[in-house]
RNA sequence: GGUCCCAUCGUCUAGUGGUUAGGACACCGGCCUUUCACGUCGGCAGCAGGGGUUCAAGUCCCCUUGGGAUCACCA
């Protein structure tokens, strides 16, 4: 066991609180998953706390269909959370209260700057290459017209430094004159992000804040914020972006960018939960991870500085390797929806499933992929494709066809290894080699020239439902050649 | 443009002053083989550039360049 170092011992013993919050805004998508999962595995690690809180103060964008969206994201990746899911737009009136502690010790005052005002302003200070920032107008006010509507401004500090130690970045500093008053609370009377989630993680007493990497020009605002709050201030973590293969943020440019989405290519969760974690984290030269040794192994130091490029090769060749060490029962199960999409609704019976499965594992790097494979096992009236007869089907091979068939309806025993010997005595009685009656046994029993091992297939088919097939192309072979 | 952050093969990364710069994905080739795969063996390929510090720099410092984030009554 590895020593601890004083920061994560440190927290381990002040029992960490962690929490995801996401914005109903839209589906849970890959960043936002990874993000959700370094909370979980830190949670997990140190025995912490992790919370699900839903940020929709923005009634305007939220939805309850993203909600549930993202609900389903998590589940699908196993990311259970201990408490929540809260929702922000439950706490109004703390906020509101708040907001009234900050006016009330002179820490905040009202603005009645427009927002058009605002605008025109900015874009003259723009223009003239100065900085955008408010101009202080209703910060020292002193007659108030009361009938008017206003905004509730922050009163920050005109100078100073404002520093925080990131556990991924290190010591990151600003300067308190390049930060503006920003508005905590709107003209509706609605507070704004940036002083809702200072007012929610000091509530449920977060004590480190793991997000995205496009939140650090807000920490030192709201590190004010929980100071001017009397709040004392958690630790950051702040994960770098993922990005696509040009290098921009990752968009729906780049596919499928909604974890469900990758669910419906087939993908496994446990894929996922290991590419994601290896995307800007690692142990030594490992790459594969189950969730338990993550959970044994991953620290919030060791993630990386620099933004990733998302590979889907590499996600999928994780995948390939999850569907080959995975359990054939478990596979059969998530096999169904898929098969559902191509027509066969109902477990099938005949062949057994998980036999199926199993011979398809080692060629299948989705879900999706298995499902296709899977599909000549169910037909009735399999579809020769033509090209393959053309190529592989000589005049002799209806003969040697039957041959075979005659010759596997009589063995007593019909595995593997029987199979075998029944197929090479076939051959060495005709005088053959392998690659002359292979094809097109394989074209009979699949249709194809792509397909599991033929001994495997025959197998897993039956005895019965082999020899119909290598009769039906028998007859068929037959007719085709006049 | 201001501010903040970042920089090892195409991609994900190991590396914490002394290494033939390691692994993985992808790619290329050999082997295996009744197909496709799997597997296996091998190959290609990297410290952005320039200054320092040091006996010694991918590793420390500075500059340049490049990339990203952010500058809302969104979150």
């Amino acid at each position: 066991m590895k020593k601890c170092n004083n920061q994560s011992l440190g927290v381990s013993m002040s029992k960490i609180r962690l929490r995801f919050a996401p914005s109903p805004t839209g589906y849970l998508h890959i960043g936002g998953a990874r993000t959700a999962l370094f909370n979980w595995l830190l949670a997990k690690k140190l025995g912490g706390t992790f919370i699900l809180r839903i940020e929709d103060t923005d009634v305007a964008r939220s939805t309850q269909v993203s909600v549930d969206a993202i609900l389903q994201g998590m589940e699908w990746l196993g990311l259970d959370w201990d408490e929540g899911p809260f929702y922000q737009s439950d706490n109004f009136p703390l906020y509101k209260e708040k907001v009234q502690q900050l006016l009330a010790e002179g820490k905040a005052y009202k603005c009645y700057c427009t927002a058009e005002a605002l605008e025109a302003k900015r874009e003259a200070a723009l223009k003239s290459g100065g900085k955008p920032k408010y101009d202080g107008t209703c910060r020292n006010l002193n007659d108030t017209p009361e009938d008017k509507p206003f905004v509730i401004r922050f009163k920050a500090p005109l100078d100073g430094v404002t520093v925080f130690n990131d556990l991924i970045k290190g010591s990151i500093s600003f300067n308190n004159e390049e930060l503006d008053d920003l508005i905590i609370q709107r003209t509706d009377g609605t507070p704004t992000y940036n002083f809702v989630v200072v007012v929610d993680d000091a509530s449920m007493g977060i004590t480190t804040v793991i997000r995205g990497d496009d939140h650090v020009n807000n920490t030192p605002r709201q590190v004010l914020l929980y100071q001017a709050l009397g709040a004392p201030v958690p630790q950051f973590a702040h994960v770098p972006m993922i990005l696509g293969s040009d290098k921009a943020r990752l968009s729906k440019r780049h596919g499928a960018t909604s974890v469900i989405a990758y669910r419906d290519m087939g993908l496994l969760p446990e894929a996922m939960i290991n590419y994601l974690v290896r995307l800007g984290w690692s142990s030594g030269d490992e790459e594969i991870f189950s969730k338990e040794e993550l959970v044994e192994k991953f620290t919030i130091e060791a993630v990386g500085k620099s933004a990733g490029v998302f590979n889907p090769e590499k996600l999928l060749w994780l995948n390939a390797h999850y569907i080959k060490a995975g359990d054939p029962e478990r596979l059969a199960e998530l096999l169904l929806p898929f098969l559902a999409d191509r027509g066969i609704t109902a477990r099938p019976a005949q062949p057994d499933l998980v036999n199926v499965v199993k011979t398809l594992q080692e060629r299948s790097k989705t879900m999706l992929e298995m499902a296709d494979g899977a599909l000549f096992y169910y037909k009735t009236e399999l579809e020769y494709d033509q090209e393959a007869v053309q190529k592989n089907v000589k005049p002799e091979s209806s003969g040697y066809l039957k041959s075979l068939s005659a010759a596997l309806s009589t063995a007593d025993k019909f595995d593997h290894e029987s199979i075998e010997s029944v197929f090479k005595g076939v051959c060495a009685d005709l005088g053959i080699k392998m690659g002359q009656i292979g094809p097109a046994v394989r074209i009979a029993l699949s249709g194809g020239t792509v397909s599991p091992s033929i001994y495997e297939v025959m197998e897993v088919l039956g005895k019965e439902e082999t020899c119909r097939r290598l009769d039906l192309a028998t007859a068929r072979f037959t007719a085709a050649q006049g």
